[in-house]
DNA sequence: TTATGGATCTTCT
DNA sequence: GAAGATCCATAAA
């Protein structure tokens, strides 16, 4: 399979997010290979987005994310979830892209081990669902997404065309009115619509 | 079918 | 000591 090229994870994470969706998210696991197509992204921006973990600046939490482009961000939130970020922009620029929903393409069975639903929509649509999907924890953060055998990133099997919403943020209180989440149009893998 | 609140931990103030 | 880029069970209508 054909991996992304650094040079796309050095773009602005707004362009990023758009351009990461139908892409293809891996991870290596003790059962088996899981594999997903990414359906919905969100941008955090390094300038005036007061949401994003790096607007505070650089803390121990957050250092990864103030990595160059290409490096995974795994943070815990809400006492019991993980989310994962891909970081974008040039190092120390403090931006990333987060990856709300996937569409399970590979080891779906594998995910059910992980997952305690029978509802094959809710395996992996929600971001602290998908981390939990592929078995994603604070382990993961720092990894290098273009050369790691754990966990990468890949261009689609197939080409699809597909068109691209643009709406606001979910669940943030702060820069809510920026249009920086973005999701595959009719993609039942989707955590929220409208 | 929609609304609400609890779970539970890391980080920063 | 408080807030947070969430999820899910339970309650209400």
């Amino acid at each position: 399979m054909k991996r992304i090229s650094k040079q796309t994870f050095l773009k602005s994470s707004d362009i990023l997010a758009k351009e990461m969706l139908g892409k293809t998210l891996w991870r290596k696991t003790d059962f088996g290979l899981i594999g997903g197509k990414i359906t919905e992204t969100e941008a955090y921006l390094s300038k005036n987005d007061f949401s994003c973990h790096a607007s505070t600046g650089k803390s121990k939490r957050n250092e990864s994310m103030f990595e160059e482009g290409g490096i995974s961000y795994v943070y815990f939130i809400y006492g019991c979830y993980f989310c994962f970020n891909i970081v974008s922009g040039e190092k120390d620029s403090g931006e990333a892209v987060l990856i709300r929903a996937l569409e399970p393409i590979a080891g779906t069975e594998i995910i059910y081990n992980f997952r305690n639903t029978k509802r094959i929509m809710d395996l992996t649509n929600g971001p602290g669902k998908l981390c939990q999907a592929l078995n994603i924890d604070k382990s993961c953060n720092g990894i290098n997404l273009i050369t790691s055998d754990e966990l990468f990133i890949s261009e689609p099997e197939q080409k699809e065309d597909f068109e691209i919403i643009t709406t606001t943020r979910i669940g943030i209180t702060k820069s809510i009115d920026l249009p920086l989440r973005f999701y595959i149009k009719g993609n039942e893998f989707v955590s929220k619509k409208t």
